[in-house]
DNA sequence: GACTAAGCGAGACGGTACGTCGCGTCTTAAA
DNA sequence: TTTAAGACGCGACGTACCGTCTCGCTTAGTC
């Protein structure tokens, strides 16, 4: 046992998971308006200067405790010979997370702290935005290699109009998040409007 | 006869305008973090009460000052003959509108509220999607009949196509709001992704 | 018809009433708590500023409206030649308006404005507590013909003896107000605490 | 083992002093008009929350602040083998706190919230109106002993007798509350109004 | 029988204070 | 040294009544 462990890091990681596992609850229970430090400290145990010590503010508290939920998802997607199919599959996998009951009503109550605190921005940026991208990147460029997508297709572009509209109706439109949308999205983007 | 025309009207409509006129001002100065009642009030020369009388919270009243500013532009978008053309239009005056001091940082700082609050929703709907749907509308229909688009197109779907985009680079990606992006958004949903 | 009567006399009186009515229906069911400007004026159908175009405040309409009431029972007791029961008679009628379910709470919660704001404490002084002084006046004056009372003694000293236990009991104590106390007070006062 | 003695102690006793000292200056400086939360959180460089913490509202306060001052007060007051002057002591006491500029204006001004509000009634007659009533006790059993009072001479009516009137000055009949009040209200109390 | 001015209803308004919520900082004692 | 416990300063919230202010309508008594 000469682990060169500090000294209470064995305390440390017990309360830090206490914590972030108080949060997910508070947040599935009852959204961001449920997520009080307060609430978060006594349901966990642990003292308001505990979570503080670690976390900036709530918000960056709440990012954590969704965000490490799901970056195991962001496997990347196997190459199943068909272009169309595996972006359905991505598609899918974005619809049925925001339709979650953690991560749906979190998102909603986060995206403004999110897009208007610039450091939470650049975390989400670095934490979702981008390893979604290179999760994307991959079946894109399978797909030009095959001949199913035009050459110089960017991703970056693809990602956009794929996630665009399913945020759109997390967050505007209040339309239903269901799982047809990842055929409907994928085919409406790559047969474009125009007749054939 | 009987029209009940309100008792104070001029006075009612003084303040309503002052108090409309330091929201806006505050919001396009700090955001939302800026929007206070007590600081509209103290701005306006007005009451808190009176604020309190005709909103319910914070949130109506910032929602009522940027979308009665933006109303007027949607104006149904002339028939210049261009399907494509015309698509362009309609996605730059919402980029334009995103990209505006007042009204991009606004919404970035509601959104929350706005896909928190079932009443704040149907408000939001009410008075911004399904106007702007409406106005997108006449657009399509002009297209199928062209024989510019599929027939069968959903304005529905259109719509969160060309628009979802847009407001994920606001609220997530960071991604700039310029305006090329409107071609760029319409050429891509035009075309799709697949190789002619 | 000569009569020189303002204007809108007969409304006037109309209004005076149905406000008077509506204050003391108030102070009935829950006390000053209750009375407010505003709920005399909608439950007597009257507007705000009538009410105040004829009492400075709310204060001054209770004090108003409950002393209206009493100031008829103020009638000179009868001279029944016995002291003792003369005493009790007023002694009672005392008790009997303080444990009443209007006077007894409205004074209650007049009190502090009573003793607080001069003008209010001028007008309870000349129209409450002289005419009750002038009532017990010709009592003691008999009681002192009849050698039933010292000669020398003074109203104003036996009006606080007598009533003075009443009021303790009422805002401080939380004595009962029942009608033995007339009896027991006025036995009390004659006789003196020393052994005969 | 256990006392669980208050965390912060030294923290807690320090703005506690702030706060009833800001009190009582506001209350000798304009009575319970001037006492507002707010006032006494900003005189004493305390937040209105600390107040809150402690106090249910601003009557709890105003009558921990001025009871507090008086409750040394009430000693037992020391056999001089002379009943009259007992007494005498004792009204003159109470005649000096209702007169002294704190005391006096305070109590006018809580009179309505103290009769009218249950809770501080019952704290009112605990922490005031007993123990005054204690202090008496031993005074009349030395008189019943010492043959200068009645056999059965109750405390309580005692109590009542003399300070009722005391208090009806203060609130009503705005008559003078001077040293000389003592040895009248003794006198007349003691004696009786009959004739020898 | 129409005219006109006082009185009134309706209710918006500026203002003061209330009591509450949640934040993030701080102090202290115990582990 | 780190933690639990929790008091604290702070800023804002939304509410309750106050007393004042327009503004037309009603309504007598006058012409």
């Amino acid at each position: 046992m000469t682990e060169t462990i500090p000294n209470n890091h064995r305390r440390t990681e017990r309360s830090k998971h206490a914590i972030l596992d108080a949060t997910r609850e508070l947040l599935s229970e009852g959204g961001v308006r449920a997520l009080t430090v307060e609430a978060v400290a006594s349901r966990s145990g642990v003292a308001k200067t505990t979570i503080y010590r670690r976390w900036r503010d709530k918000w960056h508290l709440a990012l954590d405790a969704v965000v490490i939920d799901i970056i195991p998802q962001f496997a990347y997607p196997a190459d199943v010979g068909d272009t169309r199919k595996e972006l359905v599959v991505f598609v899918d996998s974005v619809v049925d997370l925001l339709a979650s009951h953690l991560y749906g009503p979190s998102l909603q109550g986060l995206v403004s702290e999110l897009s208007t605190n610039p450091q939470l921005a650049r975390l989400y940026r670095e934490q979702v935005v981008e390893p979604r991208r290179e999760t994307l990147a991959p079946i894109i460029e399978r797909g030009i290699a095959r001949g199913d997508l035009r050459p110089g297709t960017d991703v970056r572009t693809v990602h956009e109009f794929l996630v665009g509209p399913i945020f759109y109706r997390l967050l505007f439109s209040g339309g239903p998040l269901d799982s047809g949308m990842g055929t409907r999205l994928v085919d409406g983007i790559l047969d474009g409007l125009r007749p054939d």
